[in-house]
DNA sequence: TTAATAGTGTCTTTTAGACAATATATA
DNA sequence: TATATATTGTCTAAAAGACACTATTAA
């Protein structure tokens, strides 16, 4: 690092005369959910005659008084038709590119989402859940603008927290069992965990999960009934969840 | 998560015609040093008169054709006369309140910068380091803006990818002995740690530092001489490093 | 009954941390 | 010499991971 007290340019307040651009700002959201025991995103069509064929995440221009998390639930409602005000929100980071989009400079705050899995299938003619396994296989879709730059970042996100901080739970329902938890990171991380050893890192990490009462009735290939857990206080892991 | 087929707003391209605004957008940036051991922040002083008494981190808006990371070592070179293209750079997270600037909106991606330890301090009449530890009490400076949400941020972010990352490396020069090493940890999380394990685990980090050549001085006050070592390849350290 | 899932026990290896002891410099 | 810093050694506790075993359900 060199700090020189040469001549400084004085600071330009926001907002004053500067050779600088207004930039439309955009958010773009990467919802994940796990869906039969598979990672899946979520990909709209964009209606653009010169973009048919390509996915996009949901994205939407930000709107005067409007904060950039009420875009991104905007977004998702809009183009998705995907409600979900108590999904797990959080910025990714932020792309701008001068040549990211060729229409203008647009700058995009990318947003990850995770959401508790239900059965409910998205409208496969504008929305669709893809499985993260496809993204890049001639199977996959082919991505819009720069996101197949942001899914990566995306899923590392969320591969990487669910190592130090107790976000496997936005995946599940208020109430789960390890089981389900445990498949929530062998989807993530794309591994398959031991249920024993599992449970006790899940147990011994202090605030994780809390019991609830009952049991879980078993799945249709039988089983012994599942104990019931809650989100526990605690966000970030000690000891942490470590990948395999 | 609900996902309904209901009527879908069609997806507006960026650039067209739409209800949004195009917003300011500014980039902002937290540089961290160690400095006599301790953690330092760079701060400037606007000359905004109605400003007057308070410190900011050095920002500038984004040009047109200028790329955020652009963005941002100009508002670390013009605003505080450091130039630093080999700095760490990394965003932090964008802040879009609609309110965060009283005089219209700006839309500001926060970065986080660190640099090593140099001798040269700032120009005291335009930029300073200020010890972190002072931050927040009556002896630190009054923030500008929202920069007193986005500080303790960049803070967070520096403490917590000491522990999984070899970040702590950006800290020091090429070339450092694991006393050095451990006094940024030190400094960064304001904790002390036993030197002995201390190394053994950096060590045992595989990829973290390589051993260099030679041998370091010892201080004025004596000591036995440090060998020299090198970062290693690794990015993500296992087993990482972790917070006591 | 068998198959499937949940949960416990046990053992080994790895890592963390406290702290004593040794090595090599400066003053 | 005393003092400071670096490095190694040793011991204990905690955590990770492999895997055998028990528990309780569905078919």
């Amino acid at each position: 690092m060199t700090i020189r007290s040469e001549r400084l340019t004085s600071a330009v307040p926001p907002g004053s005369a500067a050779p600088v651009s207004t930039c439309a700002v955009a958010v773009d959201v990467a919802l994940l959910t796990v869906l039969d025991g598979r990672l899946k995103l979520l990909l709209v069509e964009p209606d653009a005659p010169q973009l048919a064929g390509h996915w996009a995440l949901p994205g939407r221009r930000v709107r005067d008084d409007e904060s950039l998390d009420d875009t991104a639930h905007r977004a998702l409602a809009e183009l998705a038709g995907v409600r979900a005000p108590d999904a797990h929100l959080e910025q990714l980071r932020t792309y701008g590119d001068p040549s990211r989009d060729p229409r203008g400079r647009v700058v995009s705050v990318a947003y990850l989402a995770l959401t508790p899995t239900t059965h409910d299938p998205t409208d496969p003619l504008t929305a669709q859940l893809w499985d993260v396994e496809q993204l890049g296989t001639q199977d996959g879709p082919r991505l819009a603008y720069d996101h197949d730059r942001i899914v990566p970042d995306a899923l590392e996100r969320a591969r990487s927290k669910l190592e130090y901080t107790s976000l496997a739970a936005a995946f599940v329902a208020d109430v789960f069992t390890l089981g389900e938890l445990r498949r929530v990171y062998e989807a993530v991380w794309g591994v398959s965990l031991d249920p024993a050893n599992f449970r006790r890192k899940v147990v011994s990490a202090r605030g994780f999960v809390t019991e609830a009462e009952g049991l879980a009735s078993p799945g249709p290939g039988g089983g012994r009934p599942a104990k019931r857990y809650r989100r526990g206080p605690a966000t970030r892991l000690h000891p942490a969840m470590l990948r395999p």
